[in-house]
DNA sequence: TATTGTTATACTCTATAACTATA
DNA sequence: TATAGTTATAGAGTATAACAATA
């Protein structure tokens, strides 16, 4: 195949392109939560916990973040060490748990949250309001067909 | 704060919906890769050798593929294990050593090339031609400000 | 003095499989 | 028989630091 074709294959290529982006979004996230002891991927899990008063099972918890069952254990265990959340018995489910954001776990949250909307703005500040827009849909939109959930 | 206003929080965020948008790219593309003995790391510093038949140094492709110098010289090595690419010296520069695509390299690339891009018109199958331009577009400007290069 | 490639190390992330207790 | 959570393990990806050869 002609060199000339192909001499940007790569940064054209959505793939390429979505895990650059991705990358850098995780640094920059990882960078302004590791003075408050967090990465992305537990903040992620504890933003869900704070959004659920009544607590999320690690069922939905994996499944909305896409991550295996056995990746969610992990990441409750380092919170619950934290004292940031804590597991309770399902009601209607003896199988379940319900994984719960305490106070500190909150107050945590809400201190934590801003700074990463900051930290993203600041990733996404070329763009236009309009175009955030656009790109989140368009990602929300590429998400619908993903495996909805488990990973694989 | 009120849950319902966190309801979406996560899945309104842009770096989560990055990350989940190419873990799901990333898989599909192994998931095609994986007959050929390929994932999509080395897949891609082997297009970017192909592409440039007078060979490229280690630190580009370190800067382009956004990856430290020391993950390149692992690929490298899985690579040229392969006979898929090998190491030349640089003429100019005795430091620096160009990685070249072997035939068996490009040949492989040729054939290879065509089965990602069908994968990823897959993932791609529920945006029109002209969002997915302006996907692509959205991510390269969001790439521009990024880290250029290295990766911290 | 700075840069290219290299080695080494530690930690995070991803992927599987098998197991338990419930449903 | 299937599901929620758990444990264990191996491999891939990421992040650093230090070093030799060369610029």
């Amino acid at each position: 195949m002609d060199p000339a074709t192909n001499a940007h294959a790569l940064t054209d290529d959505v793939g390429f392109l979505l895990s650059r982006a991705s990358a850098v979004f995780v640094r920059a996230t990882n960078a302004v939560l590791a003075s408050y002891g967090l990465r992305a991927r537990p903040y992620s899990l504890l933003l869900m916990a704070c959004s659920a008063p009544a607590g999320v099972s690690q069922r939905d918890l994996a499944e909305t973040l896409a991550l295996d069952p056995s990746q969610v254990v992990s990441l409750v265990d380092e919170l619950a060490a934290s004292a940031l959340v804590e597991r309770r018995p399902s009601e209607t489910d003896r199988r379940a748990k319900l994984v719960v954001a305490t106070e500190a776990g909150r107050a945590l949250c809400a201190e934590v949250v801003p700074v990463v909307e900051g930290a993203a703005a600041a990733q996404l500040a070329d763009l236009s309001a309009t175009e955030q827009l656009i790109l989140r849909e368009l990602l929300t939109r590429l998400m619908a067909r993903g495996p909805g959930a488990s990973p694989q």
